[in-house]
DNA sequence: AGGACCCTTCCACTCAGTGGAAAATTCATG
DNA sequence: CATGAATTTTCCACTGAGTGGAAGGGTCCT
Protein backbone atom coordinates (compact mmCIF):
# COMPACT_ATOMS: atom_id res chain seq x y z
CA UNK A 1 0.00 0.00 0.00
CA UNK A 2 1.12 3.21 0.66
CA UNK A 3 2.00 5.33 -2.58
CA UNK A 4 3.16 8.24 -0.41
CA UNK A 5 2.55 6.78 3.26
CA UNK A 6 4.19 9.32 4.96
CA UNK A 7 2.96 8.63 8.64
CA UNK A 8 2.57 4.60 8.02
CA UNK A 9 1.28 1.78 10.01
CA UNK A 10 -2.02 3.43 10.21
CA UNK A 11 -4.86 0.86 9.75
CA UNK A 12 -7.98 1.48 7.95
CA UNK A 13 -10.15 0.80 10.67
CA UNK A 14 -8.43 3.39 12.24
CA UNK A 15 -8.86 6.01 9.73
CA UNK A 16 -12.48 4.89 9.55
CA UNK A 17 -13.04 5.57 13.19
CA UNK A 18 -11.06 9.03 13.25
CA UNK A 19 -13.78 10.01 10.61
CA UNK A 20 -16.68 8.95 12.98
CA UNK A 21 -14.77 10.75 15.85
CA UNK A 22 -14.39 13.52 14.62
CA UNK A 23 -17.77 14.33 15.07
CA UNK A 24 -18.77 16.00 18.54
CA UNK A 25 -22.14 17.93 19.96
CA UNK A 26 -19.74 20.86 19.29
CA UNK A 27 -19.48 20.23 15.48
CA UNK A 28 -21.89 17.68 14.31
CA UNK A 29 -21.62 18.76 10.80
CA UNK A 30 -18.28 19.01 8.83
CA UNK A 31 -17.30 19.72 5.62
CA UNK A 32 -14.74 17.27 3.56
CA UNK A 33 -11.85 19.15 4.10
CA UNK A 34 -12.62 20.25 8.04
CA UNK A 35 -13.36 16.32 8.62
CA UNK A 36 -10.26 15.41 7.09
CA UNK A 37 -8.45 18.26 8.91
CA UNK A 38 -10.03 16.74 12.50
CA UNK A 39 -9.20 13.20 11.65
CA UNK A 40 -6.00 13.21 10.82
CA UNK A 41 -6.84 11.51 7.59
CA UNK A 42 -4.97 12.59 3.98
CA UNK A 43 -8.20 14.73 2.12
CA UNK A 44 -8.19 12.29 -0.47
CA UNK A 45 -8.32 9.21 1.76
CA UNK A 46 -10.97 10.78 3.53
CA UNK A 47 -12.43 11.38 0.13
CA UNK A 48 -12.47 7.77 -0.77
CA UNK A 49 -13.78 6.59 2.59
CA UNK A 50 -16.82 9.26 3.33
CA UNK A 51 -18.14 7.95 0.35
CA UNK A 52 -18.03 4.27 1.26
CA UNK A 53 -19.88 5.76 5.00
CA UNK A 54 -22.29 7.57 3.40
CA UNK A 55 -23.78 4.48 0.76
CA UNK A 56 -23.73 2.60 4.06
CA UNK A 57 -25.65 5.68 5.32
CA UNK A 58 -23.65 5.87 8.23
CA UNK A 59 -22.63 9.52 7.41
CA UNK A 60 -24.89 11.80 5.48
CA UNK A 61 -25.38 14.89 3.98
CA UNK A 62 -27.23 17.89 5.26
CA UNK A 63 -28.93 20.06 2.83
CA UNK A 64 -26.03 22.32 2.59
CA UNK A 65 -23.72 19.65 1.62
CA UNK A 66 -21.66 18.91 4.87
CA UNK A 67 -21.83 15.73 6.64
CA UNK A 68 -22.90 14.65 9.62
CA UNK A 69 -24.16 11.36 11.04
CA UNK A 70 -26.32 9.09 9.51
CA UNK A 71 -29.32 7.44 10.18
CA UNK A 72 -27.85 3.43 10.26
CA UNK A 73 -25.46 5.02 13.19
CA UNK A 74 -28.88 6.10 15.02
CA UNK A 75 -30.78 2.72 14.60
CA UNK A 76 -27.19 0.87 15.65
CA UNK A 77 -26.73 3.18 18.39
CA UNK A 78 -29.83 2.26 19.90
CA UNK A 79 -29.09 -1.46 20.41
CA UNK A 80 -26.30 -0.49 22.87
CA UNK A 81 -27.80 -1.88 25.86
CA UNK A 82 -27.90 0.34 29.18
CA UNK A 83 -29.31 -1.07 31.79
CA UNK A 84 -29.25 1.92 33.99
CA UNK A 85 -31.02 4.02 31.30
CA UNK A 86 -33.65 1.08 31.19
CA UNK A 87 -34.43 0.71 34.40
CA UNK A 88 -34.13 4.69 35.34
CA UNK A 89 -36.26 6.12 32.43
CA UNK A 90 -39.49 5.51 34.62
CA UNK A 91 -38.31 7.41 37.54
CA UNK A 92 -37.30 10.22 35.35
CA UNK A 93 -40.70 10.47 33.98
CA UNK A 94 -42.37 9.96 37.49
CA UNK A 95 -40.66 12.85 38.61
CA UNK A 96 -41.28 15.19 35.35
CA UNK A 97 -44.92 13.98 35.53
CA UNK A 98 -44.96 15.41 39.17
CA UNK A 99 -42.93 18.06 38.57
CA UNK A 100 -43.32 19.65 35.00
CA UNK A 101 -39.91 20.40 34.96
CA UNK A 102 -36.42 18.95 33.34
CA UNK A 103 -35.09 16.04 34.45
CA UNK A 104 -32.08 14.27 33.73
CA UNK A 105 -29.47 11.13 34.20
CA UNK A 106 -25.93 11.25 34.54
CA UNK A 107 -23.20 9.54 34.61
CA UNK A 108 -19.28 10.25 35.01
CA UNK A 109 -16.99 9.38 31.94
CA UNK A 110 -13.83 10.53 32.88
CA UNK A 111 -14.12 14.16 34.13
CA UNK A 112 -17.13 14.69 32.53
CA UNK A 113 -20.69 13.93 33.10
CA UNK A 114 -22.33 11.89 29.98
CA UNK A 115 -26.09 12.72 29.90
CA UNK A 116 -27.60 8.95 29.83
CA UNK A 117 -31.27 10.66 29.76
CA UNK A 118 -33.55 13.46 30.06
CA UNK A 119 -37.00 14.20 30.49
CA UNK A 120 -38.66 17.36 29.09
CA UNK A 121 -42.19 18.83 27.79
CA UNK A 122 -43.12 21.75 26.15
CA UNK A 123 -43.31 24.10 29.25
CA UNK A 124 -39.52 23.30 30.24
CA UNK A 125 -36.58 25.93 30.18
CA UNK A 126 -34.16 24.88 27.24
CA UNK A 127 -31.42 22.92 29.03
CA UNK A 128 -28.12 22.69 27.55
CA UNK A 129 -28.05 19.00 28.72
CA UNK A 130 -28.17 16.81 25.54
CA UNK A 131 -29.00 13.12 25.35
CA UNK A 132 -25.15 11.57 24.77
CA UNK A 133 -23.96 14.97 25.11
CA UNK A 134 -21.31 15.60 27.60
CA UNK A 135 -20.54 18.92 30.03
CA UNK A 136 -17.63 19.64 32.96
CA UNK A 137 -18.78 18.47 36.59
CA UNK A 138 -18.26 21.24 38.29
CA UNK A 139 -20.61 23.72 37.50
CA UNK A 140 -23.45 21.03 36.74
CA UNK A 141 -25.77 20.13 39.54
CA UNK A 142 -25.42 15.71 38.75
CA UNK A 143 -21.68 16.68 38.37
CA UNK A 144 -21.09 18.22 41.50
CA UNK A 145 -23.57 15.09 43.12
CA UNK A 146 -21.18 12.89 41.67
CA UNK A 147 -18.25 14.43 42.44
CA UNK A 148 -18.98 14.84 45.96
CA UNK A 149 -18.82 11.20 46.52
CA UNK A 150 -15.56 10.25 44.19
CA UNK A 151 -13.08 9.49 46.38
CA UNK A 152 -10.40 11.82 47.63
CA UNK A 153 -7.74 11.20 45.07
CA UNK A 154 -10.23 11.57 42.24
CA UNK A 155 -11.13 14.65 43.63
CA UNK A 156 -8.15 16.35 44.30
CA UNK A 157 -6.63 15.20 40.82
CA UNK A 158 -10.22 16.52 38.88
CA UNK A 159 -9.46 20.23 41.42
CA UNK A 160 -5.74 20.10 40.33
CA UNK A 161 -6.51 21.79 36.91
CA UNK A 162 -7.44 24.66 35.67
CA UNK A 163 -11.23 24.83 35.29
CA UNK A 164 -13.97 25.81 33.30
CA UNK A 165 -16.04 28.84 33.41
CA UNK A 166 -19.15 28.93 31.46
CA UNK A 167 -20.76 31.87 33.20
CA UNK A 168 -19.26 34.40 36.08
CA UNK A 169 -21.58 32.15 38.70
CA UNK A 170 -19.50 29.31 38.21
CA UNK A 171 -17.26 28.29 40.81
CA UNK A 172 -13.92 27.48 40.27
CA UNK A 173 -11.56 28.37 43.09
CA UNK A 174 -10.83 24.92 44.48
CA UNK A 175 -11.04 25.40 48.36
CA UNK A 176 -14.54 26.62 47.68
CA UNK A 177 -15.26 24.23 45.78
CA UNK A 178 -14.21 21.30 48.24
CA UNK A 179 -15.83 23.01 50.96
CA UNK A 180 -19.56 22.83 48.73
CA UNK A 181 -18.47 19.18 47.88
CA UNK A 182 -18.57 18.19 51.82
CA UNK A 183 -22.19 20.07 51.98
CA UNK A 184 -23.10 18.27 49.16
CA UNK A 185 -22.27 15.09 51.25
CA UNK A 186 -23.91 15.87 54.47
CA UNK A 187 -26.74 17.47 53.06
CA UNK A 188 -27.57 14.49 50.61
CA UNK A 189 -28.16 16.27 47.08
CA UNK A 190 -26.05 19.29 45.16
CA UNK A 191 -27.55 23.30 43.90
CA UNK A 192 -26.63 24.89 41.57
CA UNK A 193 -27.43 28.89 40.21
CA UNK A 194 -26.51 29.85 37.00
CA UNK A 195 -22.99 28.09 37.46
CA UNK A 196 -23.37 26.28 33.67
CA UNK A 197 -25.72 28.31 31.97
CA UNK A 198 -27.33 32.01 32.61
CA UNK A 199 -30.66 32.23 33.80
CA UNK A 200 -30.78 28.58 35.21
CA UNK A 201 -30.59 26.53 38.05
CA UNK A 202 -30.61 23.06 39.21
CA UNK A 203 -30.92 20.40 41.89
CA UNK A 204 -29.52 16.94 41.93
CA UNK A 205 -29.05 14.00 44.07
CA UNK A 206 -26.50 11.12 43.66
CA UNK A 207 -27.48 7.81 42.78
CA UNK A 208 -25.36 5.81 45.17
CA UNK A 209 -25.05 1.80 45.33
CA UNK A 210 -23.17 0.40 48.40
CA UNK A 211 -21.92 4.13 48.85
CA UNK A 212 -20.70 4.41 45.83
CA UNK A 213 -22.02 7.10 43.11
CA UNK A 214 -23.27 5.40 39.80
CA UNK A 215 -25.28 8.17 38.13
CA UNK A 216 -27.29 11.55 39.17
CA UNK A 217 -30.17 12.74 38.92
CA UNK A 218 -30.69 15.97 38.35
CA UNK A 219 -33.69 18.72 37.83
CA UNK A 220 -33.73 22.04 35.74
CA UNK A 221 -35.68 25.38 36.28
CA UNK A 222 -35.05 28.85 35.73
CA UNK A 223 -33.11 30.59 37.96
CA UNK A 224 -36.31 33.29 38.46
CA UNK A 225 -38.11 29.99 40.04
CA UNK A 226 -35.28 29.46 42.33
CA UNK A 227 -37.50 29.24 45.43
CA UNK A 228 -39.00 26.21 43.94
CA UNK A 229 -36.20 24.43 44.38
CA UNK A 230 -36.41 23.50 47.66
CA UNK A 231 -39.32 21.69 47.51
CA UNK A 232 -37.99 19.36 44.62
CA UNK A 233 -35.48 18.42 46.53
CA UNK A 234 -37.15 15.41 48.69
CA UNK A 235 -38.90 14.27 45.17
CA UNK A 236 -35.65 14.15 43.64
CA UNK A 237 -34.22 12.11 46.51
CA UNK A 238 -36.72 9.77 46.42
CA UNK A 239 -36.26 9.32 42.92
CA UNK A 240 -32.73 8.97 42.90
CA UNK A 241 -32.89 6.59 45.94
CA UNK A 242 -35.15 4.13 43.92
CA UNK A 243 -33.33 4.10 40.87
CA UNK A 244 -30.03 3.02 43.21
CA UNK A 245 -32.08 0.18 44.64
CA UNK A 246 -33.51 -1.07 41.02
CA UNK A 247 -29.94 -0.85 39.97
CA UNK A 248 -28.07 -2.56 42.50
CA UNK A 249 -30.56 -5.47 43.33
CA UNK B 1 -2.80 -7.94 -0.16
CA UNK B 2 -5.13 -10.66 0.46
CA UNK B 3 -2.90 -14.10 0.78
CA UNK B 4 -5.72 -17.22 0.35
CA UNK B 5 -8.11 -13.90 -0.66
CA UNK B 6 -11.05 -16.25 -2.08
CA UNK B 7 -13.66 -13.37 -2.59
CA UNK B 8 -11.87 -10.40 -3.34
CA UNK B 9 -12.18 -6.95 -4.11
CA UNK B 10 -13.71 -6.53 -0.52
CA UNK B 11 -12.62 -3.38 1.10
CA UNK B 12 -11.75 -3.16 4.33
CA UNK B 13 -14.31 -0.33 5.18
CA UNK B 14 -16.57 -2.21 3.75
CA UNK B 15 -16.09 -5.72 5.95
CA UNK B 16 -15.92 -3.25 9.22
CA UNK B 17 -19.49 -1.74 8.38
CA UNK B 18 -20.90 -5.74 7.41
CA UNK B 19 -19.73 -6.21 11.09
CA UNK B 20 -21.38 -3.30 13.05
CA UNK B 21 -24.26 -3.80 10.15
CA UNK B 22 -24.31 -7.74 11.77
CA UNK B 23 -25.99 -5.97 15.06
CA UNK B 24 -30.16 -5.94 15.11
CA UNK B 25 -32.68 -5.34 17.01
CA UNK B 26 -33.53 -9.40 17.14
CA UNK B 27 -29.75 -10.38 18.06
CA UNK B 28 -27.91 -7.60 19.61
CA UNK B 29 -25.00 -9.82 21.16
CA UNK B 30 -23.00 -11.93 18.71
CA UNK B 31 -20.35 -14.22 19.64
CA UNK B 32 -16.99 -13.81 17.42
CA UNK B 33 -18.35 -16.70 15.30
CA UNK B 34 -21.66 -15.60 14.52
CA UNK B 35 -20.50 -12.20 13.91
CA UNK B 36 -18.17 -13.26 11.30
CA UNK B 37 -20.91 -15.62 9.70
CA UNK B 38 -23.37 -12.91 9.38
CA UNK B 39 -21.15 -10.40 8.35
CA UNK B 40 -19.80 -12.71 5.63
CA UNK B 41 -15.95 -11.74 6.69
CA UNK B 42 -13.51 -14.63 7.44
CA UNK B 43 -13.79 -15.69 11.02
CA UNK B 44 -9.44 -14.38 11.48
CA UNK B 45 -9.90 -11.27 9.45
CA UNK B 46 -13.30 -10.45 12.43
CA UNK B 47 -10.76 -11.39 15.03
CA UNK B 48 -8.99 -8.66 14.38
CA UNK B 49 -11.08 -5.77 13.13
CA UNK B 50 -13.67 -6.89 16.19
CA UNK B 51 -9.93 -6.15 18.33
CA UNK B 52 -9.80 -2.37 17.02
CA UNK B 53 -13.41 -2.22 16.93
CA UNK B 54 -13.76 -2.88 20.94
CA UNK B 55 -10.80 -0.49 21.58
CA UNK B 56 -12.33 2.28 20.39
CA UNK B 57 -15.11 1.52 22.14
CA UNK B 58 -17.47 0.51 19.25
CA UNK B 59 -18.23 -2.55 19.91
CA UNK B 60 -18.19 -4.24 23.96
CA UNK B 61 -18.32 -7.09 25.58
CA UNK B 62 -21.19 -8.24 27.64
CA UNK B 63 -20.34 -10.24 30.93
CA UNK B 64 -20.03 -13.52 29.11
CA UNK B 65 -17.88 -12.06 26.81
CA UNK B 66 -20.18 -11.79 23.46
CA UNK B 67 -20.07 -8.93 21.47
CA UNK B 68 -22.36 -5.99 21.24
CA UNK B 69 -22.73 -2.56 20.20
CA UNK B 70 -20.10 -0.22 22.25
CA UNK B 71 -21.43 3.40 24.20
CA UNK B 72 -18.93 5.22 22.06
CA UNK B 73 -21.42 4.41 18.92
CA UNK B 74 -24.60 5.04 20.85
CA UNK B 75 -23.31 8.64 21.73
CA UNK B 76 -22.27 9.10 18.21
CA UNK B 77 -25.57 8.03 16.86
CA UNK B 78 -27.38 10.59 19.47
CA UNK B 79 -25.88 13.28 17.01
CA UNK B 80 -27.37 12.54 14.13
CA UNK B 81 -29.68 14.95 13.57
CA UNK B 82 -33.48 14.27 13.65
CA UNK B 83 -35.92 17.57 13.09
CA UNK B 84 -38.85 15.47 13.35
CA UNK B 85 -38.02 13.68 16.76
CA UNK B 86 -36.96 17.25 18.08
CA UNK B 87 -39.96 18.73 17.64
CA UNK B 88 -42.08 15.67 17.91
CA UNK B 89 -41.66 15.27 21.08
CA UNK B 90 -43.13 17.76 23.24
CA UNK B 91 -46.33 16.73 21.93
CA UNK B 92 -45.43 13.29 22.59
CA UNK B 93 -44.59 14.04 26.11
CA UNK B 94 -48.22 16.45 26.57
CA UNK B 95 -50.15 13.68 25.27
CA UNK B 96 -48.33 11.09 27.66
CA UNK B 97 -48.47 13.59 30.24
CA UNK B 98 -52.82 13.73 29.85
CA UNK B 99 -53.38 10.24 29.01
CA UNK B 100 -50.66 8.23 30.97
CA UNK B 101 -50.70 5.52 28.19
CA UNK B 102 -47.39 4.72 26.02
CA UNK B 103 -47.01 7.01 23.17
CA UNK B 104 -44.33 6.63 20.21
CA UNK B 105 -43.80 8.59 16.82
CA UNK B 106 -42.93 6.40 13.78
CA UNK B 107 -42.13 6.87 10.33
CA UNK B 108 -41.70 4.82 7.11
CA UNK B 109 -38.60 2.91 6.19
CA UNK B 110 -38.68 0.78 2.86
CA UNK B 111 -42.08 -1.75 3.83
CA UNK B 112 -41.41 -1.00 7.57
CA UNK B 113 -41.80 1.64 10.51
CA UNK B 114 -39.23 2.88 12.28
CA UNK B 115 -39.69 3.83 15.90
CA UNK B 116 -38.23 7.13 16.16
CA UNK B 117 -39.41 8.35 19.66
CA UNK B 118 -41.42 6.95 22.61
CA UNK B 119 -42.60 7.88 25.64
CA UNK B 120 -43.59 5.84 28.57
CA UNK B 121 -44.00 6.06 32.00
CA UNK B 122 -43.77 2.80 35.01
CA UNK B 123 -47.61 2.15 34.66
CA UNK B 124 -47.55 1.79 30.88
CA UNK B 125 -47.99 -1.96 29.27
CA UNK B 126 -44.93 -3.44 28.18
CA UNK B 127 -44.87 -2.60 24.55
CA UNK B 128 -42.79 -4.08 21.66
CA UNK B 129 -42.15 -1.02 20.27
CA UNK B 130 -38.19 0.37 21.02
CA UNK B 131 -36.90 3.47 20.00
CA UNK B 132 -34.76 2.32 17.06
CA UNK B 133 -36.31 -0.77 16.17
CA UNK B 134 -38.73 -1.49 13.53
CA UNK B 135 -42.10 -3.33 12.74
CA UNK B 136 -44.06 -3.97 10.32
CA UNK B 137 -46.96 -1.87 9.18
CA UNK B 138 -49.85 -4.11 8.99
CA UNK B 139 -49.98 -5.51 12.12
CA UNK B 140 -49.20 -1.90 13.57
CA UNK B 141 -51.68 1.18 14.38
CA UNK B 142 -48.65 3.38 13.16
CA UNK B 143 -48.09 1.37 10.14
CA UNK B 144 -51.67 1.12 9.29
CA UNK B 145 -51.95 5.03 9.97
CA UNK B 146 -49.09 5.32 7.58
CA UNK B 147 -50.00 2.98 4.41
CA UNK B 148 -53.44 4.07 4.22
CA UNK B 149 -52.36 7.95 3.32
CA UNK B 150 -49.56 6.23 0.93
CA UNK B 151 -49.89 5.99 -2.74
CA UNK B 152 -51.74 3.20 -4.39
CA UNK B 153 -49.17 1.46 -6.13
CA UNK B 154 -47.06 1.43 -2.48
CA UNK B 155 -50.49 -0.13 -1.12
CA UNK B 156 -50.78 -2.59 -3.70
CA UNK B 157 -47.11 -3.60 -3.87
CA UNK B 158 -47.51 -3.71 -0.04
CA UNK B 159 -50.44 -6.33 0.21
CA UNK B 160 -49.20 -8.74 -2.82
CA UNK B 161 -46.24 -10.10 -0.47
CA UNK B 162 -47.18 -13.04 2.03
CA UNK B 163 -47.58 -11.03 5.45
CA UNK B 164 -46.74 -11.72 8.53
CA UNK B 165 -49.05 -12.77 11.13
CA UNK B 166 -47.54 -12.39 14.74
CA UNK B 167 -50.80 -13.05 16.45
CA UNK B 168 -53.82 -14.53 15.57
CA UNK B 169 -55.55 -11.33 15.05
CA UNK B 170 -53.29 -9.62 12.91
CA UNK B 171 -55.22 -9.22 9.71
CA UNK B 172 -53.33 -10.37 6.19
CA UNK B 173 -55.83 -10.98 3.60
CA UNK B 174 -55.24 -8.10 1.43
CA UNK B 175 -58.84 -7.23 0.40
CA UNK B 176 -59.64 -7.12 4.23
CA UNK B 177 -57.12 -5.10 4.82
CA UNK B 178 -57.47 -2.30 1.76
CA UNK B 179 -60.77 -1.88 3.03
CA UNK B 180 -59.35 -1.45 6.57
CA UNK B 181 -57.50 1.65 5.08
CA UNK B 182 -60.14 3.22 3.23
CA UNK B 183 -61.92 3.31 6.49
CA UNK B 184 -58.82 4.85 8.07
CA UNK B 185 -58.57 7.22 5.18
CA UNK B 186 -62.18 8.28 5.94
CA UNK B 187 -62.41 8.46 9.61
CA UNK B 188 -58.41 9.86 9.70
CA UNK B 189 -57.19 7.91 12.73
CA UNK B 190 -56.32 3.72 12.93
CA UNK B 191 -57.21 1.30 15.29
CA UNK B 192 -55.65 -2.27 16.16
CA UNK B 193 -57.07 -4.85 18.53
CA UNK B 194 -53.87 -7.42 19.37
CA UNK B 195 -52.96 -7.27 15.81
CA UNK B 196 -49.23 -7.22 17.12
CA UNK B 197 -49.25 -8.21 20.41
CA UNK B 198 -51.45 -10.35 22.46
CA UNK B 199 -52.88 -7.62 25.13
CA UNK B 200 -52.35 -4.94 23.29
CA UNK B 201 -54.56 -2.41 21.31
CA UNK B 202 -53.60 0.66 19.56
CA UNK B 203 -54.73 4.05 17.84
CA UNK B 204 -52.73 5.84 15.95
CA UNK B 205 -52.94 8.71 13.49
CA UNK B 206 -50.87 10.15 10.51
CA UNK B 207 -48.88 13.02 10.49
CA UNK B 208 -49.74 14.77 7.31
CA UNK B 209 -47.69 17.49 5.51
CA UNK B 210 -49.36 18.81 2.12
CA UNK B 211 -51.14 15.30 2.60
CA UNK B 212 -48.14 13.50 2.67
CA UNK B 213 -47.85 10.89 5.32
CA UNK B 214 -44.78 11.84 7.06
CA UNK B 215 -44.98 9.89 10.29
CA UNK B 216 -47.39 8.72 12.66
CA UNK B 217 -48.02 8.97 16.09
CA UNK B 218 -49.85 5.89 18.08
CA UNK B 219 -50.84 4.97 21.74
CA UNK B 220 -50.89 1.88 23.06
CA UNK B 221 -52.64 0.16 25.38
CA UNK B 222 -53.93 -3.27 27.08
CA UNK B 223 -56.45 -4.39 25.41
CA UNK B 224 -58.68 -5.06 28.80
CA UNK B 225 -59.00 -1.32 28.59
CA UNK B 226 -59.76 -1.15 24.32
CA UNK B 227 -63.31 0.79 25.32
CA UNK B 228 -61.34 3.90 26.47
CA UNK B 229 -59.39 4.09 23.12
CA UNK B 230 -61.91 6.46 21.66
CA UNK B 231 -61.96 9.03 23.78
CA UNK B 232 -58.09 9.07 23.68
CA UNK B 233 -58.46 9.31 19.91
CA UNK B 234 -59.31 13.33 19.41
CA UNK B 235 -56.26 14.44 21.18
CA UNK B 236 -54.03 11.76 19.60
CA UNK B 237 -55.10 13.49 16.56
CA UNK B 238 -54.70 17.12 17.50
CA UNK B 239 -51.24 16.10 18.24
CA UNK B 240 -50.67 14.78 15.30
CA UNK B 241 -51.88 17.66 13.48
CA UNK B 242 -49.65 20.12 15.35
CA UNK B 243 -46.89 17.84 14.63
CA UNK B 244 -47.52 18.25 11.19
CA UNK B 245 -47.78 22.39 11.37
CA UNK B 246 -44.80 22.51 12.91
CA UNK B 247 -43.08 20.59 10.28
CA UNK B 248 -44.37 21.83 7.60
CA UNK B 249 -43.65 25.06 8.43
C1' DA C 1 -11.31 38.35 -13.51
C1' DG C 2 -8.99 37.16 -9.67
C1' DG C 3 -8.67 34.69 -5.47
C1' DA C 4 -9.94 31.62 -1.71
C1' DC C 5 -11.97 27.38 -0.74
C1' DC C 6 -13.59 23.00 -1.46
C1' DC C 7 -14.36 18.74 -3.95
C1' DT C 8 -13.02 15.13 -7.21
C1' DT C 9 -10.02 12.37 -9.98
C1' DC C 10 -5.75 10.13 -11.19
C1' DC C 11 -2.19 6.65 -10.81
C1' DA C 12 2.28 4.20 -9.80
C1' DC C 13 4.00 2.24 -5.74
C1' DT C 14 4.08 -0.98 -1.92
C1' DC C 15 3.20 -2.66 2.69
C1' DA C 16 -1.02 -3.30 5.42
C1' DG C 17 -4.19 -6.55 5.27
C1' DT C 18 -5.29 -11.12 4.29
C1' DG C 19 -7.37 -15.70 5.57
C1' DG C 20 -6.39 -20.77 5.78
C1' DA C 21 -4.52 -23.54 9.04
C1' DA C 22 -2.80 -24.77 13.35
C1' DA C 23 -2.55 -24.01 18.25
C1' DA C 24 -4.76 -22.74 22.50
C1' DT C 25 -8.60 -22.20 25.20
C1' DT C 26 -13.15 -22.85 26.98
C1' DC C 27 -17.09 -25.52 27.75
C1' DA C 28 -20.06 -29.57 27.93
C1' DT C 29 -20.73 -34.37 28.71
C1' DG C 30 -20.35 -39.15 30.29
C1' DC D 1 -11.17 -36.14 34.95
C1' DA D 2 -10.77 -37.71 30.44
C1' DT D 3 -12.75 -36.94 25.87
C1' DG D 4 -14.37 -34.26 22.41
C1' DA D 5 -16.71 -30.36 20.33
C1' DA D 6 -16.95 -25.47 19.79
C1' DT D 7 -14.88 -21.22 19.96
C1' DT D 8 -11.12 -18.01 20.21
C1' DT D 9 -6.45 -16.69 19.27
C1' DT D 10 -2.09 -16.78 16.89
C1' DC D 11 0.85 -17.36 12.89
C1' DC D 12 2.82 -16.01 8.51
C1' DA D 13 4.05 -15.68 3.48
C1' DC D 14 1.90 -13.49 -0.27
C1' DT D 15 0.06 -9.61 -2.98
C1' DG D 16 -3.50 -6.31 -4.86
C1' DA D 17 -6.28 -3.02 -2.22
C1' DG D 18 -5.32 1.03 -0.45
C1' DT D 19 -2.57 4.99 -0.60
C1' DG D 20 -2.01 10.19 -0.79
C1' DG D 21 0.39 14.00 -3.34
C1' DA D 22 -0.64 16.53 -7.06
C1' DA D 23 -3.37 18.30 -10.59
C1' DG D 24 -7.79 19.59 -12.37
C1' DG D 25 -12.51 21.53 -11.78
C1' DG D 26 -16.13 23.73 -9.47
C1' DT D 27 -18.33 27.30 -6.65
C1' DC D 28 -18.83 31.41 -4.35
C1' DC D 29 -17.11 35.42 -2.96
C1' DT D 30 -15.35 40.32 -3.81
Amino acid sequence: MSGGARESGRSVTSKVLAILGAFDAARPQLTLTELAARSGVPLSTAHRLVGELEEWQALSRSPDGRLRVGPRLWELGQLAPNRLQELAHPWLQDLFGSTGENVHLAVRDGLEMLYVDKVYGRRAVPIVSRIGGRLPMHPTGVGKALLAYEPDWFVRSYLARKLERPTPHTITEPGRLARELTAVRAQGYALTYEEMTPGSCSAAAPVLVDGRPVAALGIVLSSRRARELPRLVEPLRAAAAGIATAYGG
